[in-house]
RNA sequence: GGGACCAUAGGGUAGCUUGGUCGAUCCUUUGGGCUUUGGGAGCCUGAGACUCCGGUUCAAAUCCGGGUGGUCCCA
């Protein structure tokens, strides 16, 4: 993979997944296949927020007023907000924020909702669009104006240690999240300068592209009290006193899916998880003119045992050649593939292609199949999240020396190096090398890698997107 | 935040330096027809483009300015 935007980039559009040529920047359009991602995608999530919290769902516009309440939050996206100014042709009395991101227009309907600690804790989410002008040149899916699916949660607590405990049930999720789509990740606990504006600690997930580069995924907030005061949220503690809340929010995006096309994928196309591949089989008829209907009928009688045991399973009829449907659905990277021909039609046989291997193998149609099939899908995953962990952990390394640095990180690796734990020696390093601390990894002693003073963290240090 | 490059059918390209030979090249795509089908089929016959606005000129795909969109590098 020689030049890895231009290949990811390509496949989004081969593979339809997105169209990236709707004439404004930065917002993209979801094509029927890519979308269909995007719901399987979407459906594991919910089914894992649902356990513990409520959906719900917010408008799209915030009055100027709420938006610039919190000062350093406000700071932190002012450059980057959508306004609506007009109605029709007359001027509105109040500007209207495109959400860049929800705290503000949640915020003060928890000041309304919350009278008493019998209310809390709240565990909320939604998945919506939210808008940011992106100055920088923006990336289908990795950087855009318009984020198409964002799923964010915020919660509400009577004390600073269960939202402390909330962050840590918001990563549960999330590795669970990732785990069930193979993707590799890293939880960073974010330095001060590159956390959430106005939260107390941001832990991000990052995961690493094939060209080295990490990208954030997933980002766990503490916000403190600091939103419950700007907003007066206020509850009545049991012994009659009025207290500030603490909350935390939590939210991945788009770029879940992009990472789960980068990551799997190969030359040859998309190479999709079982779990969110919209058709996990696909049956290819090989048709000659006498046999046709015969093994037509095979096809549809195999698709209908699969379909009873609750496989997403196709039958490619199209009037093409065998060849082009492979390349088809290799593109679209369709897990399992089922071939049935004259010559298997005689030996009550097909033969199934695994999309992650490209290894076929013959499978007798006597036999119980169904299983057969199921545990080659189970085995597609558990292969796909080895490999992609794998390519992970060969591209992290220990770096003692500011000077190995670039070699080794330019080359395509996350660099772990030890740091003391200040800010402005922080910043220092990232000047000195031009790359980005993802944030503290694990505590450690020894000495700092740029000030040599004493060691606290063993911090990552990367290109990001 | 600073800089460089780019824009020709749905996708990828040739033409631009030196304006006229462009009624615009080739591959792919695509409609219709016949023969085919175990790894991108063949033949016949159709379809499809100079990013937008303005300027220079007898004449602009080609030169100039701006908008929009895209790509990359540096901070």
């Amino acid at each position: 993979m020689k030049n890895f935007s231009q290949w990811f980039h390509n496949i989004l559009e081969e593979a339809e997944i997105i169209d990236s040529r709707y004439p404004i920047k930065g917002m993209n359009v979801w094509l029927p296949k890519g979308f269909k991602i995007r719901k399987y995608v979407l459906r594991e999530l919910e089914r894992l927020m649902d356990e513990d919290h409520d959906e719900i769902l917010f408008p799209l516009l915030i009055p100027e007023t709420e938006l610039a309440k919190e000062g350093i939050h406000v700071k932190g996206f002012e450059e980057e907000v959508y306004w609506v100014t007009h109605g029709g042709m007359r001027e509105l009395n109040e500007k209207l924020a495109i959400r860049p991101t929800s705290e503000t227009a949640i915020y003060p309907m928890f000041a309304l909702w919350i009278r008493s600690h019998i209310d809390l804790p709240i565990k909320i989410y939604q998945t919506v669009n939210t808008m940011r002008y992106e100055t920088k040149h923006t990336r289908p899916l990795i950087r855009v104006r318009e984020i198409t699916t964002f799923t964010e949660s915020h919660t509400v607590h009577e004390k600073y240690d269960e939202a402390n405990d909330q962050v840590q049930e918001g990563i549960a999720i999330y590795k669970r999240f990732f785990d069930s789509l193979a993707i590799p990740y890293l939880i960073h606990d974010r330095p001060s300068w590159d956390k959430f504006p106005g939260a107390d600690y941001t832990f991000a997930f990052d995961t690493l592209m094939k060209d080295g580069k990490t990208l954030q995924i997933a980002t766990v907030h503490n916000l403190s009290d600091t939103f419950a005061k700007t907003f007066d949220i206020k509850y009545e503690a049991t012994d009659g006193s009025h207290k500030y809340p603490y909350q935390t929010c939590y939210g991945l995006s788009d770029r879940v899916i992009a990472s789960l096309i980068a990551i799997h994928g190969d030359e040859k196309g998309l190479v999709l998880p079982p779990l969110v591949a919209p058709i996990q089989i696909m049956i290819v008829p090989i048709v000659f003119k006498d046999k046709s209907e015969e093994i037509l009928s095979k096809a549809s009688e195999i698709k209908n045992i699969l379909e009873k045991d609750g496989f997403r399973v196709n039958i490619d009829n199209r009037d093409i050649r065998p060849g082009k449907k492979y390349y088809d659905w290799e593109l679209n990277g369709i897990p399992l593939r089922i071939d049935i021909g004259p010559r298997d039609l005689k030996d009550n046989k097909m033969i199934i292609t695994r999309r992650d291997t490209s290894t076929k193998e013959e499978c007798s149609l006597s036999e119980d199949f169904p299983s057969i099939l199921n545990s080659y899908l189970t085995e597609i995953n558990s292969n796909l999240k080895d490999k992609a962990w794998k390519f992970m952990r060969e591209h992290i390394s220990k770096i003692d020396s500011l000077d190995r640095i670039e070699k080794t990180v330019l080359n395509g690796n996350i660099g772990l190096i030890k740091w003391c734990g200040n800010d402005d020696c922080g910043k220092e390093i990232e000047e000195k090398t031009n790359l980005t601390i993802l944030g503290i990894q694990y505590r450690i002693d020894g000495d700092c890698i740029n000030c040599k003073r004493k060691a606290k963290h063993v911090i990552s240090i990367a290109k990001t997107y």
